[in-house]
DNA sequence: AAAAAGGGCTCTT
DNA sequence: GCCCTTTTT
């Protein structure tokens, strides 16, 4: 995952450091590794409350380049056919990361505890390296808390990588790296451009380096023409290696996602690349920007950023928990992709969905029995909060089309059943009832009770991932006080409890505690 | 001799 | 993912 062997490499440029460092700073976990490597502390009990989340890197679903967790669903499939049900289980799961569904349980949680957090939509490593390279005021972040060295490859400034549950991390920051010397390793002369030929070349998840080319042979070829298109022909004429017909277009390609990748910016609620592209860009590439991300109308890519749509299937999530659908309150979201040929809205009921195609919907599209509250929560939203439980039929929308959801279930279903019950993963926390005008605008600043110039915030970034449901145990604990249990055991971590309390407060707090002043 | 690639081990869930 | 061994250059 991420470049080969870049970490080891960068080893001299890399520090070792306590989060405590951090304390006041916006420090963003990426959920893109084992869950217990980078969620600190207490944090763990957190996902322990969402099930046994195995949270990796990303599946592309759009892009030209392919990534090796693709081969493996495939890879997997095959093994299914062929019956062989233990191997396909075991591609699944390299294959699978994060799904949809366990992403949005989570976001339940992050937007009830007010966490600040943004659904990338296509590379998580791209939108935390765009961030990190913002001010704070316009949501920019001081580091990254990841395992993947894609995030250096990416221009992130600030990364902490191996961090512990007592908060002990290896941090690499940029400007170390351009600036320094460490024995033979400085990078004084490379650019940005070159840094990432280095990184591409060494092999990447886009693309795997040509045989015999490792992190060291990469540095020296940089170092030594400092131009990637003369590195490339001084290659093409190396006879001791062998140059597959398309790795030009390909290293290019994948130079040009970790400059260029589309990210989502908060500011005008639009995708932009992380970098803009030039003339020149655009030539190299032959106009073809597709592999980058491609665009979306901007009320999807606030609602993906934002958490209300499903970026895979571009659905909206199910709001219709069975939790939910017990209580008194229900509320239906619906969305309005104005300006989008061919999206598709979703409205979701209880575990029914239906799919219509639509230009606009209005509150006059929608008609419901019992309607006691329609709100417009979100210029691309429309909530509607009804007294009693509503089943589908009961909701009217102009221009409705049932569509036959089997059609996008299907697959998902089929593989999650393979992995594991399916029931596990619908159980919700009976105290995740959603409030009714969530906070919508994940960077908003939030004002904090205690104006402790110290005080620490958390974001947490979510990738999109490859629609496939797998297990999902909840295992729901009692809360408890702060008090009752000190957060960190380790001897060595010079952290003291909380000043503060909460009076009640329950496991999934733990990753806003542990980043809070000490 | 140095670098890369591969094998086996362990960790996690 | 990490470390040690084997293979390659």
């Amino acid at each position: 995952m991420g470049i080969q062997n870049l970490l080891r490499f960068m080893k001299p440029l890399i520090e070792p450091i306590h989060i405590e460092k951090y304390s006041g700073k916006r420090v963003t976990p990426m959920l893109s590794s084992f869950v217990s490597l980078f969620i600190a502390v207490d944090c763990s009990s957190l996902f322990d409350r969402l099930g046994s989340m195995r949270i990796h890197g990303f599946t592309k679903e759009h892009g030209a380049l392919p990534r090796r967790r693709e081969d493996n669903l495939a890879l997997a499939k095959e093994k299914l056919k062929q019956g062989n049900v233990s191997s396909a289980i075991e591609f699944f799961q390299k294959a699978v990361r994060i799904t949809p569904m366990m992403a949005h349980e989570l976001i339940q949680i992050l937007r009830k505890e007010n966490v600040e957090f943004v659904v990338a939509p296509y590379e998580a490593d791209a939108q935390l390296a765009y961030l990190s390279n913002l001010d704070a005021d316009k949501g920019g972040i001081d580091a990254v808390i990841t395992e993947d060295s894609d995030l250096i490859a990416y221009g992130c400034q600030a990364v902490i990588f191996k961090m512990d549950r007592y908060g002990k991390g290896e941090e690499l920051l940029l400007d170390r790296v351009f600036n320094s010397v460490s024995g033979e390793l400085s990078f004084k002369i490379f650019d940005k451009e070159l840094f990432t030929g280095m990184c591409v070349l060494a092999g990447c998840d886009f693309l795997p380096s040509i045989s015999g080319i490792g992190t060291k042979r990469a540095y020296s070829l940089v170092s030594k023409y400092r131009n990637l298109d003369r590195v490339l022909s001084a290659l093409r004429l190396d006879k001791r290696y062998q140059i597959p017909e398309d790795y030009s277009e390909s290293f290019r390609k994948a130079v040009a996602v970790f400059h260029h990748a589309t990210i989502y910016d908060a500011e005008t609620k639009r995708l932009k690349h992380m970098k803009p592209l030039e003339q020149k860009d655009m030539q190299c590439l032959h106009e073809d920007v597709d592999f980058l991300g491609p665009e979306l109308p901007p009320s999807m890519a606030a609602a993906i950023a934002e958490g209300h749509l499903n970026p895979l299937t571009m659905e909206a999530f199910d709001f219709f928990s069975k939790a939910e659908s017990q209580s008194d309150t229900i509320s239906i979201q619906a969305f309005d992709f104005l300006d989008h040929n061919e999206s598709r809205m979703t409205s979701a009921v209880d575990n029914c969905i239906t799919i219509f195609p639509a230009k606009r919907i209005s509150y006059e599209d929608i008609s419901c029995r019992d309607v006691s509250k329609v709100a417009l929560t979100q210029e691309s939203c429309i909530t509607i909060i009804s007294n009693q439980e509503v089943s589908n039929e009961e909701i009217t929308v102009t221009r409705q089309v049932k569509v036959d959801q089997k059609k996008y279930m299907k697959e998902a279903l089929a593989l999650g059943k393979l992995i594991a019950p399916l029931e596990s993963h619908q159980q919700v926390e009976p105290d995740m009832k959603r409030s009714e005008t969530p906070n919508n605008n994940p960077f908003k600043r939030r004002k904090l009770d205690n104006s402790n110039p110290a005080e620490s915030r958390v974001s947490v970034f979510l990738e999109a991932e490859k629609s496939v449901d797998v297990l999902c145990s909840s295992s729901p604990e009692s809360q408890e006080t702060v008090e009752s249990k000190p957060i960190i055991k380790a001897p060595e971590a010079k952290v003291k409890h909380p000043k503060h309390t909460k009076t009640k407060i329950d496991h999934k707090s733990s990753i806003l505690r542990f980043f809070q002043p000490l």
